[in-house]
DNA sequence: GAACTATGTTTTGGGTGCCTAATTATCACT
DNA sequence: AGTGATAATTAGGCACCCAAAACATAGTTC
């Protein structure tokens, strides 16, 4: 009995949840999946798939009997879309707001999505909410910030663009020391 | 001459970086840098640390002689400096723009540090600087999204704060199936 | 039904990163 | 100089992740 919770209490790896999260996608996109495909997809070889799927199957996260298909149990396929929606939101992170081309968002959302608890995940989520539904800064801020990005700081464009909806106010602007660097 | 150059080409583990970026900060705070500093700041016991250290001297990131005191070589010194510079951006941009609490940021960031390239990063600063230059969103924009948390999506309040400043106009909502949801 | 092909598995081994236990070096003090 | 406390190292082992090579299985083709 305790052996048991003991197994399923053992925290994941990153790669346990990589292939979690492949075997998630694949079995998406085709009818079946294959040790083969799953190792094309992670770029490695497929001893090395075999030997997973033998410890995901220790733990009960897929089902699986050799030379068979596999198929995720119910704690898999659970795991495997929890993954693949931190993957979506790191990338729509990257993408939406901070303008990575997609390929790189996509390698990095891959290493982030291990970095980043539960809450800090939701944080991201409502923020990127906030961007859409606050009429403050939604609408066409992020092309601002692209404009800023690259044309360099021309805090009279922001604030030309400021006054075109707003009687004129106070500008506080905080040096970067402390934000960007390190000298 | 093959030789030399493939070991300081290889890429740096997730590891390594940690432990010169302890090793640099350390640096700062104390006269000298013991082995027994470093385990207690990383977390781990004495002889893995030796061990870290003898690879690190092996790639000339460290000078160091068994029972010596251990110094960062040039090579070294810059990349601790910018493991240190990666973390102190992605803390700040979770503590100030996520409003996630400090400790949490610095534990997370740390992992962060590993999977975010250079030219993400920059635009982790680029967007940190843009929400403070630009003055339609800096100000006590970050205010808004604090309330905007806690008390869930109330776009009449939102609306409300946009409306004492400019005139009313028209709200674009996206709906947010792209960029939270597995449903 | 024998050879061929695609796919999957086992065996063996390497690299990293961490640990414990036992050993050795260093320093301060009398 | 000798002794004890502190610091650092060596030795040995474990978990995880990967890969090359040899072997196993099933299906196809002639």
């Amino acid at each position: 009995m305790q052996n048991k919770d003991d197994i399923s209490k053992k925290p994941l790896t990153p790669a346990m949840e990589d292939y979690l999260e492949a075997i998630f996608n694949l079995g998406k996109e085709k009818r079946v999946v294959r040790v083969k495909d799953i190792a094309k997809r992670l770029g490695v070889k497929m001893p090395t798939v075999t030997n997973m799927l033998k410890t995901l199957s220790k733990r009960e996260l897929i089902d699986y009997e050799k030379y068979e298909y596999l198929e995720l149990t119910e704690k898999g396929v659970d795991v495997g879309r929890e993954i693949h929606r931190r993957h979506h939101i790191l990338r729509g992170f990257l993408t939406d707001i901070l303008n990575v081309d997609f390929k790189k968002a996509d390698e990095e959302a891959c290493k982030m999505e291990h970095a980043v608890s539960a809450s800090t995940l939701d944080r991201f989520i409502e923020f990127m909410e906030f961007v859409q539904f606050c009429p403050r800064v939604g609408l066409d801020w992020l092309e601002y910030f692209d404009e800023y990005r690259l044309h360099g700081q021309e805090p009279d464009k922001c604030l030309a663009r400021m006054k075109e909806f707003a009687g004129g106010f106070k500008v506080r602007i905080k040096t970067m020391e402390e934000v960007g660097g390190e000298k």
